[in-house]
DNA sequence: GTTAGCACTCGACTCTTAAGAGTGCTAACA
DNA sequence: TGTTAGCACTCTTAAGAGTCGAGTGCTAAC
């Protein structure tokens, strides 16, 4: 048996349908919908066939039709097949240019979350192995010595270091730029001990120094594995009452909250290399334990320097994919021109 | 009519049982549970005296009786006068001394909530009205300066700032003795436009770097504004039926995920000057909208050079008020030994 | 002051019933 | 051969009736 076109308007019927009511779908209910003008006695024939060739499901004997996983993957490869959609009636999204990466971030989650009335995420971007760019040492008072470490991406850590006694500003000079001279430009895997021991032993009675440096540098460099997430509407699981049952709201909510379960959709995204910018998970093709029962659609966004992060929708399955993808291609479309202009 | 001894044993025990089985309490069930040796009926007249004296409350007649909020009150109150509890049977906290702040804080969040069973919170530590400690100005490369901002309570603030081109060492050394010969020591009120006119005189062409760097400044002092607040364990909430249903589920949950509304809280406590440590809130006692059904405790931390934050437990108002205040104590401590030792 | 007893109340649960939506199948029609 | 009307059947859902049991308030006796 083939999906012919009648099929598929049909299919596209009953999804559209249910998407909208969240009820198992009656031949009648098509019948009348569609521009067909075929009976229910018809829609039911063909009803039959798209169940048998697993587009649709029926939840029990006598009850209308849900669309299958399998269904709603054909709707949404033919959705992003067409053209790409304008997205000129969207109202402008402010984002406000704050300097803060984070602030913008959490602004971002919220607005797709008010948006689409789903629940989002957004994840910060990750950087790419990085190089040791720049160290400055500077006395802010006379017992602490304040370390700035700038690595590639210009990613900042500060370490507050102190010290037994206040260094002469000589002494700061010449650790400055022992400093950099040894480690500009070089990775974590470049630093071994060897170098570490011959600085230390120039730098004599302030080795420590050396070593609070030492440990402040792996720790900018390696800060790229923690992942920062930000989630927004949580609440928007409540809507949908096939996800609001406790068991399943207390499980959402939990994934939501542990971020780091999240993770596993960002690398899953940021590894697709051939990633055209839109990803849709439908059901079981989630990379998320306990998001079974949801569809996620994710975009890959990239800011200068080959910093890539993720954002992403979670929301029932009869998800309004369309006005998601839209939001999400908009966002993704902001944040990158962010650091281009 | 008075509240003698009696009756409170009985309101004792109806609290009690109430806490553990979230269901009203019947006469029967404590005329056994007491040992005071009373028949129900008894009890029952008991109970009407303390309905009467607005300490319980009847869900529809013929239910048993559960505690009012003036209940619950007095039973803290009481409970609170009690010599302080010895913590010894608590397993060891493991608070890894791990030198992220934010990471020690959501880890606490974390484990309050787990040991509790009820939602927690964390604040970070505020900041009392900060004054600029030192401004650095450093090249990272041809076209872009950093500044790095240290505020009194050594809070760290940088920005990359861009050049159109490369400044050389001395104009930066000028400019670093310029930003600290006028901004040290000062609090944000005292930096006036007539300084920031006479700096962007002196510094000529270069006035744009200290307008960003006055951007800056303004930022990093402002910046306990956006107060951080991490939270932990909402899934919790739907362990108690009485906050579990959809309505009350999705406040609670966009309250505790909008950090924001939770700030009401931290303001509250911060502010009361003769705060012993513990802080019990019960039912519409609350400072924060939409958690008119819970309990919250809380307690304040203070680290040093008098900066405090706040941690607290959300749950049901029947919450084992003795395991959270022991908790809490013991989180407190924690922290306020943090950076003593 | 305490207790036993009794009538009463009211929510929770179970069972039944009816309505309604929707199906599959068959037979007739174009 | 594809489409449609009709009908018996299935299954869910909502409403109603009846029962159970926990718990109360009140009264009268101890």
């Amino acid at each position: 048996m083939q999906l012919d076109e009648r099929k598929y308007t049909i299919l596209q019927a009953i999804i559209r349908t249910y998407l909208e009511t969240g009820e198992p779908v009656g031949s009648r209910t098509i019948s009348k919908y569609t521009d067909l003008n075929l009976s229910s006695a018809t829609i039911r024939n063909e009803m039959a066939d798209l169940e048998e060739l697993g587009y649709i499901l029926q939840p029990h004997t006598s009850a209308g039709r849900i669309p299958s996983d399998q269904g709603y993957r054909l709707y949404v490869d033919k959705m992003m097949e067409e053209k790409e959609r304008e997205v000129e009636e969207m109202k402008e999204i402010l984002l406000e240019k704050e300097d803060k990466m984070d602030h913008l971030l959490k602004q971002a989650a919220k607005m797709l979350a008010n948006n689409t009335e789903y629940a989002a995420m957004v994840s910060a971007p990750q950087y790419h192995r990085n190089k040791l760019k720049f160290i400055q040492l500077s006395r802010v008072d006379s017992r602490h010595i304040l370390a700035v470490i700038v690595v590639e991406g210009n990613v900042i850590k500060n370490t507050m270091l102190t010290v037994a006694e206040e260094l002469s500003d000589e002494t700061l000079l010449k650790l400055n730029i022992l400093l950099n001279t040894h480690l500009n430009g070089l990775t974590m895997e470049q630093i071994n001990l060897g170098m570490i021991a011959a600085m230390k032993q120039q730098a004599g009675i302030h080795s420590d120094i050396v070593a609070g440096v030492i440990d402040a540098v792996a720790e900018a460099i390696k800060a790229d594995e923690d992942l920062e997430i930000y989630t927004s509407g949580t609440k928007n699981f409540f809507k949908y009452p096939e996800l609001a049952d406790h068991e399943r709201a207390s499980e959402l909510i939990t994934t939501f909250e542990e971020k780091q379960l999240l993770s596993e959709l960002v690398q899953d995204n940021l590894a697709d290399e051939n990633n055209t910018g839109i990803q849709v998970y439908i059901g079981n093709e989630t990379p998320v334990q306990g998001m079974r029962d949801c569809s996620i659609v994710t975009a890959t966004y990239e800011l200068d320097e080959g910093m890539k992060g993720t954002i992403g929708i979670i929301g029932p399955k009869r998800m309004d994919y369309e006005k998601v993808v839209k939001n999400l291609k908009l966002l993704k479309n902001q944040l990158d021109d962010l650091y281009r202009k």
